[in-house]
DNA sequence: CTCCATTCGGAAAGCGCTATCCTGTAACTA
DNA sequence: TAGTTACAGGATAGCGCTTTCCGAATGGAG
């Protein structure tokens, strides 16, 4: 084989202005400085007092140089984004607390990036890992999580692996992992905000109370459903297992579960649901059935999502601290010193979609 | 001063299993093997058929190895991110949008993340240059563009400094940059939308039809302005501009300026809205006012975001393809050729907010 | 048993940057 | 004038990884 020799290497240069990509050697090399001294002046780190520093500067900019940002990581400089990690991107729910996330912690300097798993767990540690790799600075990890154990450990993997590279996990939304009070969390009170609504429920005098949404198998609906227990307890009411309607959390499931829930229980008056999504399938069924919202039936939802104050009538529903728990995040996430775990009040909010029960 | 001597440089391996931050070189010290096969080994690029390979897996799990993706990156080896570039994150608009490519990017194995500038120039700026700087693959910039000439400029700026870094940007949901036909571009038929709108309206006699939203400033408000134009224009019916009804797109705005816009117009019977938000807004103002809708007056938005086919009355609209946009631009973003320039088309949709004009 | 074709795996050169030294020169004090 | 003190800025050693380039095994063929 002939040994072919690369050529011009370490010549002289070919030409700078060439506009291609330009790295510190080459801005040094143009302004007749070493490339400590062009890395001084373009990281703010030199006094600007010397005329190579503006030397350096006009450089740069000649040659539209971008700072290689990998490369200044790996020697530890700069900070670190932060990446807001929930199964869905579309609905107001996550976005809301995002948006709160992004904003204290952009305010800081940090890239924020946001990134979902379409509640695939495998894409989920993928994505976790993924972000490690890049040595990402914080996982907020966000959203309803499954209450199985083997998911408990997981979560539990990813603060390990996350540790491992320098980074932390906080959990938002969803409960702490067991044994783990080193994992930062951030919760709010699911079960305190439908036990609110179960009781205002009774104080209009409703007895017949359904609860619509799964019950088990993800934290928020098992803090949830637990909500709804509690407030019937508090009534000396029993539970009827008859009175639960499951359903995907999404308006047309909701709607058709519903719709065939209704012929079997006339006496039913009031739903409480486990989202507003489901409020608002259960109000289309409710109407089509010739049954009126709040006359005859009572609904609640949950989330106090945008715009269901304007459907007719108001949906009457809990107000999450969304706003609350991102900014918390946020601030954690920049520095901000925190103690492992707390559960922020929910806010129970009345409007049109619940009244007296008839009779 | 003491020469302080740092201790254990390059000694033997003090202890391997810190379970503190391991690097590729613990790993191979650990397996026995030189950095250059862990490092085969563990990107996959070993037959696999050695012992020395089982030794390496095992060292790395042992260690809680993570590779650095920054030091691989730096390397030029490994998929490249995909930003998505957005004023807000918070309303369905653009996460509609933004699923579609994460969707697609993701499968093909690229990181995503969702970046927002909240509509301020310099955070925009500052946003694209860090991205750039991070060597991000590819900017999606989405949304309305303000159509100031050094806006363009800007958006051009952007383009060539993402190019310099190898990175592309595809601009989506907003009208090319002039002279610039390199910069790919996906955008809807806003104009036509709107026109569809107002030739319905007409076709149902109305003829009073007031345009409510900004028209002119950002792209989106020039587009849609311009369709109403030209669908009065088709029905040879001139421009009043005392029907422009300018407000934010925010409900509460919009409900305000048509509250202050009623008394003085009663022979308006339609209007026309920039957005569902707008429409949204109108409804509710309209409603206080003791108009019914679409018995006295009628009501179009733009976007079909979710749940407006669930209020009361449903809202007639024109439906963005969003999804569509996104899809597509994740394709580009993962290497599918384009050609440059595209505008999708939109479709128009009646539900209950129109119906024909009263007398 | 020797020779050549493979395959495996090590040494070493960077990727682009920053940090630690250290030297030369300018600016001061005595 | 001599003796510091200051600081600009060069040389250099990496950060953790990949990747040629080669030598050393291994194995099959003659």
């Amino acid at each position: 084989m002939s040994t072919t020799e690369s050529p011009e290497r370490r010549g002289a240069s070919p030409g700078p202005e060439r506009s291609g990509k330009a790295n510190l050697v080459d801005v040094a090399r143009l302004a007749r400085v070493s490339p400590a001294t062009a890395s001084r002046v373009l990281a703010g780190r030199s006094k600007g007092k010397a005329a190579s520093h503006d030397r350096v500067l006009a450089a740069a900019e000649e040659l539209g140089y971008v700072v290689n940002g990998l490369a200044r990581s790996m020697m530890g400089v700069g900070r670190r984004s932060v990446a807001f990690v929930s199964a869905v991107m579309v609905g107001p729910t996550f976005a809301t607390m995002a948006a709160a996330a992004e904003q204290v912690v952009t305010e800081d300097g940090h890239l924020f990036m946001l990134c979902t798993t379409h509640g695939d767990t495998e894409r989920e540690r993928a994505l976790i890992e993924s972000l490690a790799e890049q040595r990402v600075g914080t996982v907020l990890l966000v959203g309803s999580a499954s209450t199985a154990e083997q998911d408990e450990q997981r979560v539990a993997s990813y603060a390990d692996s996350l540790g491992r590279v320098g980074a932390q996990l906080i959990l938002c939304g969803r409960p702490p992992v067991a044994h783990r009070p080193d994992i930062a969390n951030i919760d709010y009170d699911h079960t305190g905000g439908v036990r609110s609504a179960v009781e205002h429920l009774l104080g209009l005098g409703h007895r017949r109370i359904a609860y619509v949404g799964m019950t088990a198998g993800m934290s928020t609906e098992e803090q949830r459903f637990r909500g709804y227990r509690a407030g019937l307890d508090g009534g000396a009411i029993e539970i009827d297992e008859a009175l639960l309607v499951p359903t995907e959390n999404d308006p047309d499931a909701a709607a058709t579960a519903i719709a065939a829930f209704l012929p079997e229980h006339p006496d039913v008056t009031a739903f409480v649901c486990h989202t507003d999504h489901i409020a608002i399938g259960a109000g289309r069924s409710l109407r089509a059935a010739g049954l009126s919202v709040p006359e005859h039936v009572s609904v609640i939802g949950f989330d106090d999502t945008p715009l269901v104050a304007d459907l007719t009538p108001a949906l009457t529903t809990v107000h999450a601290p969304f706003r609350e728990v991102g900014d918390l995040a946020g601030r954690i996430a920049i520095g901000e010193p925190f103690g492992g775990s707390v559960v922020l009040p929910v806010e129970f909010i009345v409007r049109g979609s619940t009244g007296p029960a008839p009779r």
